[in-house]
RNA sequence: GUCCCCUUCGUCUAGAGGCCUAGGACACCGCCCUUUCACGGCGGUAACAGGGGUUCGACUCCCCUAGGGGACGCCA
């Protein structure tokens, strides 16, 4: 049995709890039946994809403790996708579905696209776009085609309406409907291959037999199943895991909830209790113990002790259970370098200490002077903000758009959001020393501090958002749905 | 809108037809321990979404309804 998790990296480069829930149940389900765990990084959008945030996520898993026995750093392939050499075969694949009449080469614009989708939304029942309405004239490809336009290629798929079984190894066989199956892309015009083609090669190429992915990819199943079938493979069994949610529900998302594993980091989590609590979520061990380390949940996996509802990742039980780690695992020596590593090492002093050297008198100047970035959370209440030169109005504004600005933002760095900020100050006319002030607090937890955006930086930005998050909170405390909604109406009133 | 998945205390979950007067954990409340705060100990509040079947018997099986989530991209 060889198993597999493909990781994308996020867009920002942030490694995502998510993430390592799967990875840490591919790896248990491998063990629990003796077989091989395979990692890939891939991701066919360049964008997303580079070396930084491939690192990030390498460096996070082996934070946690997960291993993988082959991938990335184990000498292994893993992943056609990544061998430059090899970097045709999608589009050799993708030639050899034409040849056999199970794809076509399509030219239809961005528009044309956006015209049929609406065309078919308005007409109700399923909005797939088929092969037979994608199509053009023989004569009108051949003229998009000298006239050097972008292609792409796209599978065949049955045009009508009928079942397609799908078998989960949880949910036993469901039942989707070929209707709401689209005549997917498989390469882009630019040559690369999407998710769905890439992900049937490789899993075929690797001898993958069981993949457990996110129950998101429900949908797509009869595309894979389909592709196995043209190109006369054998389908992996297939195990649909739920996904994570944010306390209202929804996909976990960094939007409303910390995501990265970077930040949990900071907050001060031991990996293994983070690793322990992600193995609670939807699973649970025979005896119902709550505390387990790696190798316990692996001598005692059962894949079908996976429940499906999706469970909410709740902070205060993450707390509770790293501190039952810390109390009862840890020796006072070994509390010690645990401390000693994350707070004091070396590199983490050399990058806070330029800022703060120019500010100390006295060696003990340092800890009041950068004990915010170590603090999980600050002490602040509705009443740090009594100074702050503006009325209430303007400093929620503040607060909550500068939020939403820096959640929008794609590099984490001084300048970028130091930009951002500063066009925010500029639209809402206030002075940027007042527009900072409350920054100011709501991140470092006073105005005499060190520079907010280098403070920023230092924090990551999961922290930095939690934080701005508690400020409005402590603050104005949650905020109801009308004056939300006239939040957005002023914030969308801004371009 | 269409399709799919899901539904046990506020939250994570146990439960594979009688063991369920539904168990454990977090959170919350109370008591004890304690110079304080934690920790720890003891106790308490709190759930089978609703309605129909099947069955001698349903939290467990089936159907319907409702609610939640996901998917509908040249993103994964």
């Amino acid at each position: 049995m060889t198993v597999r998790t493909r990781i994308a990296p996020s867009p920002t480069g942030d490694p995502h709890v998510g993430t390592a829930y799967i990875a840490l149940f591919n790896l248990c389900f491998a063990r629990q039946h003796g077989g091989q765990f395979i990692l890939r990084i891939e991701d066919t959008d360049q964008a997303r994809s580079t070396p930084e945030s491939e690192q990030a996520i390498l460096d996070s898993l082996r934070w946690l403790g997960l291993d993988w026995d082959e991938g990335p750093d184990k000498g292994g392939d893993f992943g056609p996708y990544r061998q430059s050499e090899r970097g045709d075969i999608y589009a050799r694949y993708a030639e050899e579905l034409i040849e056999k009449g199970h794809a076509f080469r399509c030219y239809r614009t961005p528009e044309e696209l956006d015209e049929l989708r609406v065309a078919r939304r308005e007409a109700g029942g399923f909005a797939a776009l088929k092969p037979s309405e994608l199509k053009l004239s023989d004569e009108e490809v051949a003229r998009r085609e000298a006239a050097g336009m972008p292609s792409v290629v796209r599978m065949i798929v049955p045009e009508g309406e009928g079942p397609c079984p799908v078998d989960d190894m949880l949910r036993g066989t469901i039942e989707l409907d070929w209707g709401q199956v689209d005549a997917q892309v498989l390469l882009k015009s630019d040559g690369m291959p999407t998710y769905h083609l890439a992900n049937v090669v490789d899993d075929h190429l690797m001898g993958i037999t069981h993949v457990l992915r996110g129950e998101e990819w429900i949908n797509s199943a009869p595309k894979h199943k389909l592709l196995y079938q043209y190109f006369g493979w054998e389908m992996p069994a297939l195990c649909h895991l739920p996904l994570l949610r944010n306390p209202d529900k929804s996909k976990l998302s960094k939007r409303k909830n910390p995501t990265s594993i970077l930040y949990y980091k900071k907050m001060g989590f031991l990996p293994e209790a983070l690793l322990n609590y992600l193995g609670r979520m939807g699973w649970s061990m025979p005896d119902e113990s709550e505390k387990f380390s790696l190798q316990q949940m692996m001598d005692s996996f059962d894949v079908q002790r996976v429940s499906l509802g999706g469970p909410i990742f709740d902070v205060e039980k993450l707390s509770w259970l790293n501190g039952l780690w810390i109390r009862e695992d840890l020796s006072t020596e070994q509390l010690a370098d645990r401390l000693h590593d994350w707070l004091l090492n070396r590199d983490n002093l050399l990058t806070v200490l330029p800022h703060a050297q120019t500010r100390m008198n006295t060696l003990s100047d340092f800890v009041p002077l950068t004990g915010f970035l170590a603090a999980g959370q600050l002490p602040i209440n509705a009443a740090s903000f009594n100074e702050v030169n503006l009325d209430d109005d303007e400093l929620k504004q503040v607060l909550q758009f500068a939020l939403w600005r820096l959640e929008a933002l794609r590099h984490w760095d001084r300048d970028e959001i130091f930009g951002t900020l500063k066009v925010l100050a500029g639209q809402l006319g206030i002075k940027l020393k007042d527009f900072l002030a409350p920054l100011f607090i709501a991140i470092a937890g006073s105005t005499a501090s060190f520079s907010v955006m280098d403070s920023m930086v230092l924090l990551g930005p999961d922290m930095s958002r939690a934080r701005l998050r508690h400020a409005l909170n402590v603050r104005f405390g949650e905020l109801g749905k009308k004056q939300q909604k006239k939040l957005e109406k002023a914030y969308e009133a801004l371009r």
